[in-house]
DNA sequence: GCAGGCTCTTGAGACGATTCAATAGTTTGC
DNA sequence: GCAAACTATTGAATCGTCTCAAGAGCCTGC
C-alpha cells in the first residue's frame, strides 16, 4: 500500500501539513519556493493522495454507480460507454455493476454503492416495483433510472418500448406474417412487458387476422433464445409461427442459431426481428433486423440528469426523458413467401 | 446523501458510539437488550454504514480494480465475469475500467485506483513496457497482469499467444493456403505481437512455400477489421491472400463483413480464423473458426493470485500462470479449393 | 516609527467509523 | 465476605486530508 502521507511530506519539506494540502489544491496561494520544496518532497517519497480521506472529509465522492441488467449484453456496454464519456469530462468515475437480472445481486450492489457514498446511481432495475430504490432515494442518494420510465420520484431516460414493439409487430404483419411469436423474458422486467404490449397492440390492430404466441424465459440471453428457438423449431410446421419478435438481440441471435441447427431457413421459414440493434446484429449469420435504441445517448443523458441534480439539488426538477426507437430492416425479416 | 451517522444512532439508542460499532461488527459481545435497542435506532434513522470512513480507518479496501483494453470486446467481459465470481465469494468489489487501448486513459485509471487505495489491480496493459505499473507496484499496490506474461516483478496469468498463433497458422497451411494475411493491431500490444510471432513461425516451418502478409490497425475493433477487409478485398485476385488470421474475433467479424459486402465467399474465396472464441463468433454470418482462450478462468485465476498475495504478502511468491489455447474449427476455415 | 494592509504559513478541528485500554458492574469460588 | 474472573460498556485516540481562523512577517505610506 502506498503508505506515505501528507504528514511525511510536510516533515521532509519542513512545512506544515496545511501547506502541503494547499500546494495540492490551491498551488497559486503558496510561494514558489515553498511549492517547489513540497513538490520535491512529494516526488522523493512517491506520495500519492489518499482519495478515501478526501472523500471522508468532503462528504461526497466523485463516483457514480451504474447498475445494469447484463454486462454480457453489448447494449449495456454501449450505455456505459456513453455515460463514461460524459463522466470523464467531469472528473468523475463510473463503476459498472452487473445485477445479471438477479434482484439479490442488484440489492447487494446498491447497498455497496450506498455505503461507499457514491454521488449517485444510474440503474436499469430488475423489477418494476423497486421499494429498495425508493428507500435509497429517500435516504438521499440521487438515482436516475435508465431504459425504464420512472414514476416521478426520480429522473429517468428511456426509449418508448411500447412503440418499439408496435413498430416491430406492424413490420412483420406488413410483410405478410399471420402467426408471430414473441420471444420474451420475465415480464417483471418493464422493457419486456412494454415491448410485448407494443406487439400485442399491433396484432390487435390487424383485427384478428394475426395470431400472437408468447414464449418467456428467465433471462434475456443467447442461451435462452436458443432454448426457445429449439422448442419453436420442434413444432409441427402447421403450428409453427412464421416470424419471431425477440425481446432483445441476444435472444434473437440464440433463436437464429436454433433455426440454423434445425435446418430452418431465415427468413424463408422464419423471419426474425430483434431489439437494441447491437453491433453484432449486423454481423449475424443472417443479418438481423432490429429495433434500434440510441444506446450511448441513453447513457450520456442519464448521467447528465444525475450531474444536474447533484450540482443544484434545490433547483432540480425530476424529468422523464423518452427517446424514439426506429426500425432497422435487414435480411432476417425479408418478405414472407409461403413455401 | 445518507447523512445519518453512528453518533446519532448512539444518541437515539442511549449508548456510546463504541457500542454501536460493536453491534455492527461483533454483535455477540453486546448484550441482547442493548443490541436490540441499537438495531431499532438504526432502522428508525435509516442508518447506512459509511464505507469510506471504515476504509480510512482500516487502511485497506475491499475493492479490486480491473483495467481492460476494450469493454466492447466480450472477451474482456468474460474475464471480468470470472473475476467477479471469485470476488463475490470474498466480499470484494471489482471495479471495471476501460483503457480502450489508450495509454493516457490507462494511466488515469491507474492513478484513480491507486488514490482510492484499492486492494490491488488486475490489468491487461496497453503497452509491453510499463514503467508506471512498476512504480505503482514499488509503492505497494499489488498488481496481477492479465493475458500478458510478467517479467517476474508481479504475478501474471496468460495464455500462450505464440502457440495460439502457431496453431492458427499451421491449421491454415494444412488446409492448403499459401498466401495468408495477418490482420493485426498495434504491435505494442504484447498479445498481438505474440500471435503474429506464432503465425510467422508456422509459416517459416513450411520452408518458404507460404507467404505471410501483414496488415495492422490502431485498434482491435470490428470497424478496423472491416477497414482492413475492404483493402484486402480490393486487391487484384492474383495478389489477394486466400486466408486471414485475425488478431481477435472482433476484427475477424469486421473482416468477414467486408468480404460479404465485396461479394467474396467465406471460406471459398477467403478463409478466416479469429482469436478468443467469443460467444458471437459461433453466431456470425459464417461461423468463425477461432483460437479459444479460457476466458473466465483467466479472470478467476488472476484474482485468486491477487487475493493470495494480499492475504499473506510475506509468504507470497510471484507466479506466472500460463494456459494453453486450443483451436475451434468452424465453417470459416473449411478446406481451400482453388476456384 | 508605526498603523494598516499585504502575503504566506500554521495548527487545530472536523469527517465517520474502529479499536482498545480502562472502568463499572456482576458473578463465581472458597 | 471478599478477591478473582468475567461481562458489558465507555471514551479517547486514530486513520489522512481539508478548511479556516489566526498569526507571523514584510512592505507601504505618511
Amino acid at each position: 500500500m502506498a503508505t506515505t502521507n501528507i504528514k511525511e511530506v510536510a516533515q521532509l519539506a519542513r512545512v506544515s501539513v496545511g501547506t502541503v494540502s494547499n500546494v495540492l489544491n490551491r498551488p497559486e496561494i503558496v510561494s514558489p519556493a515553498t511549492r517547489e520544496r513540497v513538490f520535491e518532497a512529494i516526488k522523493k517519497l512517491g506520495f500519492v493522495r489518499n482519495e478515501v480521506a478526501r472523500h471522508l472529509r468532503a462528504g461526497r465522492s466523485r463516483t457514480v454507480g451504474l447498475v445494469v441488467l447484463d454486462v454480457a449484453n453489448p447494449f449495456f456496454v454501449d450505455v456505459a460507454t456513453g455515460a463514461e464519456a460524459v463522466a470523464d469530462d467531469h472528473d468523475t468515475m463510473v463503476v459498472l455493476c452487473n445485477s445479471a437480472g438477479d434482484p439479490g445481486r442488484e440489492r447487494r450492489h446498491l447497498d455497496q454503492l450506498e455505503q461507499q457514498r457514491v454521488m449517485g446511481i444510474l440503474i436499469t432495475p430488475v423489477e418494476a416495483e423497486t421499494p429498495w430504490l425508493e428507500e435509497l432515494v429517500a435516504r438521499g442518494t440521487p438515482v436516475v433510472l435508465v431504459d425504464s420510465p420512472a414514476t416521478g420520484l426520480q429522473c429517468s431516460v428511456a426509449v418508448d418500448d411500447r412503440l418499439g414493439g408496435q413498430i416491430a409487430g406492424a413490420h412483420l404483419i406488413e410483410r405478410g406474417h399471420r402467426r408471430i411469436v414473441f420471444v420474451g423474458g420475465p415480464p417483471s422486467i418493464k422493457q419486456v412487458a412494454d415491448r410485448q404490449a407494443g406487439v400485442t397492440s399491433a396484432v390487435a390492430a390487424s383485427g384478428g387476422a394475426v395470431e400472437l404466441l408468447t414464449a418467456t424465459a428467465p433471462a434475456l440471453t443467447v442461451a435462452e433464445g436458443r432454448a426457445i428457438g429449439e422448442r419453436v423449431a420442434a413444432l409441427p410446421p402447421a403450428e409453427r409461427p412464421t416470424a419471431a419478435f425477440c425481446a432483445n438481440d441476444m435472444m434473437a441471435l440464440g433463436f437464429l442459431q436454433a433455426m440454423a441447427s434445425h435446418g430452418l431457413r431465415v427468413p424463408a421459414d422464419m423471419a426474425i426481428i430483434g431489439y437494441d440493434d447491437i453491433d453484432f446484429a449486423a454481423a449475424a449469420a443472417v443479418p438481423l433486423s432490429s429495433v434500434r435504441q440510441p444506446r450511448e445517448l441513453l447513457g450520456r443523458t442519464a448521467i447528465d440528469l444525475l450531474l444536474e441534480e447533484v450540482s443544484d439539488p434545490e433547483q432540480h426538477r425530476h424529468r422523464q426523458v423518452i427517446f424514439q426507437p426506429d426500425l432497422v430492416v435487414r435480411d432476417s425479416s425479408a418478405p414472407y413467401r409461403s413455401s
